[in-house]
DNA sequence: TGCTATTTTCATTTTTTTTTGAAAACTTTG
DNA sequence: CAAAGTTTTCAAAAAAAAATGAAAATAGCA
């Protein structure tokens, strides 16, 4: 009743706005593969007027502090959110980072990157195989095996720069 | 021993490519999140030098004819296999498609767009809330709304043209 | 057409992932 | 520096996703 009040959702259409940012959250984070909860908790934030406590975000969501806390980690890591000092709250608080360019560009520099580099090692391996037996259709296995590291070339190049096109 | 010798990875350097191809696809495919028999599957087909039927895909994976018949489906939905007919056999081969190109193509059209085309939808609706709300602060929400509209616009241009400037 | 081989479907089981909740570990402040 | 507030961790529970296997459907052949 006092200091919740300030941030709670009151108005009936700023309670659908954010059921529906929610969702959309939901489904576009499920999209990259991340979990319910940190779509659910980066919707509340995004149309957050004031930053919000992990307590503020878990009762809202009616999630464990728990899960919340597991998925402000994960937005964290992502720089998808960021804390803010809020006077006289000894309670870290956040609020959305909304520049979707950074968001990919962290995404694929933590999610997808790392892939690629175990396939380049994965990739080389499987070469060594193929030389080390004269009896194997060389022609065949050697352009199949080219064509994964053009793949892994290509993924690596332009993961990265696809995040640079969005002009958003 | 009589028509399976045909196919049968006999040498030993043949079945350390296999293995390491089933590994390498188990995890692109799961970047894509698409489940562990399907990566298995076209890890197999991959460095296949004959068309194999669905029963020697499920023997060499050890994997139920059901889980190798959904994976099929999945890739063919993908089309990164196709089929192919064998002479004097009654069962359906499968082979590879190699191009990537069009293989992330497909995923995109099939696994992506759909999601982006939803999203449109909630973004009109929550629009609709803000405007159907005076007290509430139009500045704020409009803004966000707005980059919404501009990440799934983004997108819809952007990923299908990926495809297209993977030189693979 | 009827018989058999092959493939698909789908209820059930298994495995994997996510969430919970309570204890442990921090942090702030009086 | 202790006491209360806050956050994190992690074993256990719950939920979700994937695999199995047997029955149903389909397809090829005599």
């Amino acid at each position: 009743m006092q200091i919740e009040n300030k941030v709670q959702k009151t108005n009936e259409e700023e309670v659908k706005l954010e059921v529906e940012s929610i969702d959309f959250f939901v489904r576009m984070m499920s999209i990259l593969g991340l979990p319910r909860s940190v779509g659910e908790i980066y919707g509340v934030l995004y149309f957050a007027e004031n930053p919000l406590s992990m307590d503020e975000i878990s009762s809202r969501l009616k999630i464990s502090m728990g899960s919340t806390s597991q998925g402000l980690k994960t937005l964290r890591s992502l720089k998808a959110i960021r804390t803010s000092y809020v006077q006289g709250d000894r309670k870290d608080h956040y609020i959305a980072e909304t520049e979707f360019r950074r968001l990919f560009s962290n995404f694929i520099k933590e999610d997808i990157l790392p892939h690629l580099d175990s396939a380049a090692d994965r990739i080389s391996s499987m070469e060594k195989h193929v030389i080390a037996n004269p009896d194997m259709n060389q022609e065949f296995y050697t352009t199949r095996i080219e064509k994964l590291k053009r793949l892994t070339k290509a993924g690596r190049k332009l993961l990265p720069a696809l995040a640079g096109l969005l002009k958003i």
